[in-house]
DNA sequence: CTGGATCCCCACGGATACTG
DNA sequence: CAGTATCCGTGGGGATCCAG
């Protein structure tokens, strides 16, 4: 059985948060939903550093927890839409926020002529 | 340095929070951390499903990112206390938001008789 | 184009014992 | 009390191939 890492019964609220949004990518890939709908292949890109498997992996759990939603186009060159749900949308705050603290962070750290340990972090 | 899984630099601005808070518990102990000082005893038991290597992991971590600050007192049952940096007080609007909505997740899903996916409404 | 299925590996994280 | 050191198992995630 798998006790999965966070439980929203026992744990604090941050904690059952994280058993929604606490995937390796899925709060960038929910964040880049927000804009509005994206195919597989723009998400792929969207997000470098994850794999086709990993995207798909969570992306299915996202549907699962009924974050997103996912309609495929029965077309030739198949398309695949993701979405957020309306219950996804009420993550937007949470999204937006991390926007905001990263934007600053960013250019924060774009700002400093040399980092104290140059290798880490 | 290993590339790790988030990139600030490269990456979008969820990316680079995520770099920050990302860890599997950094969020959770940040979170406890927002009330003020905390020992590592306190923490051991505010994070439950966490072990003192993983904490302790997860704390040297935030600590180099200069999210949080270690006090060691000098004495002779040791005492080490965890604070929030001026930074790290900075992601405060982050862990509210996650707060707020985990405490809605957790009332909406004990409100539910059975698990429902499709929610129109 | 959008994945599903498989194989494989390592590094993440658990458990335990020890120390200042 | 607050870690560190060590060993070790596992499963998370990458790579690859295949399919509709």
């Amino acid at each position: 059985m798998r006790p999965k890492r966070y439980d929203w019964r026992t744990g604090c609220s941050v904690e059952a948060t994280l058993s929604v949004i606490g995937g390796l990518w899925k709060a960038v890939i929910l964040f880049h939903l927000l804009e509005g709908k994206r195919r597989f292949g723009e998400l792929s890109r969207l997000v470098p550093g994850t794999t086709q498997r990993m995207l798909t992996l969570q992306l299915r759990e996202l549907e699962a927890d009924g974050v997103i939603s996912r309609t495929v186009f029965p077309e030739v060159p198949p398309r695949v839409e993701y979405e957020l749900t309306e219950f996804g949308r009420s993550l937007e705050p949470i999204l937006l926020t991390m926007r905001d603290w990263g934007l600053s962070f960013q250019s924060r750290r774009l700002g400093e002529p040399k980092p104290a340990k140059d290798l880490a972090a």
